[in-house]
DNA sequence: AAATTACATTACGTTAGCGTAAACGTCAAT
DNA sequence: ATTGACGTTTACGCTAACGTAATGTAATTT
């Protein structure tokens, strides 16, 4: 029986991750020494596994969203925490209660945000209209 | 016949903004030298208006949206802008498209962190109560 | 009068998140 | 054998966004 694997045995250079997600291979060192990659080394490179891909666009989103390195590393720790115990698991559960929170207030942030933003640009489409109708007329008169 | 203002005249001392906003005197005055804030003054004291009010408001919003001061200053510098001009018109709806897709992208990303953070916590939701009934389990039988 | 309170300015300190050399190793192609 | 392309580590530099004195002033309170 072969060995099976059901995570991809993809392999990715330094290089070749950081053109992906348009980051430096500085910023992949960082987050590695951070604790939110863990490539593997053959010889001194750099090895990253699917894994670490993954974990990366993970990484992307929350940067987009404006977390620190340490609070996306919190994230991960909940990913990653085996809850054989009760009181591990109730601990975890909090932890992942208080993210949503979060999350939700940053939802209503966007919307509202949005809201008003579009609200603007309506106004401007008018206002930019209104202009133009008035070089017609002119043109035209 | 009266002076009549739109905008209610009420005034606010820094301590009691940074009261009601939870953040201390010391990052008013830093977003005031970012020009986001543009207190009156009587004497060296800062007065703030409803109108400040409002636009910290938007400050710790942008915040907590990962915002940098420089980036809540475009967004407020697009607000101000009138816009008489065409061709400012339509530099001014340019900036207000990018902003609206940067905030789609984050509604976007905070909906998909939600969606994960929601799963694992239906995860360990059930695994707990796994624990739990086999608790009573062990004290029923 | 003395002390407290609330504000002000000035300026140095700190942390995060990288950028940017410098100096070196390794391997394939010329 | 040399040149590039790609990788490594080490380490110093930089900006943003404040924190934190230190010191001063003006108005109240005791």
């Amino acid at each position: 029986m072969p060995k099976s694997s059901n995570t991809l045995d993809v392999q990715y250079t330094i290089s070749e991750l950081s053109k992906q997600f348009d980051v430096t291979s500085r910023a992949l060192r960082l987050y590695e020494e951070s604790e939110l990659l863990s490539p593997k080394r053959v010889g001194t490179k750099r090895i990253y596994s699917e894994r670490d891909r993954v974990r990366l666009r993970l990484i992307m989103r929350g940067k987009r969203l404006g977390w620190s390195l340490s609070e996306i590393r919190e994230i991960f720790d909940i990913y990653d925490t085996d809850s054989g115990e009760k009181t591990q698991l109730e601990f975890f559960l909090q932890r992942l209660d208080d993210r949503i929170k979060i999350l939700e207030r940053q939802r209503e942030d966007v919307l509202l945000s949005l809201k008003d933003v579009s609200r603007i640009k309506e106004d401007a489409q008018r206002a930019l209209e209104k202009i133009i109708a008035n070089e017609n007329k002119l043109k035209s008169g």
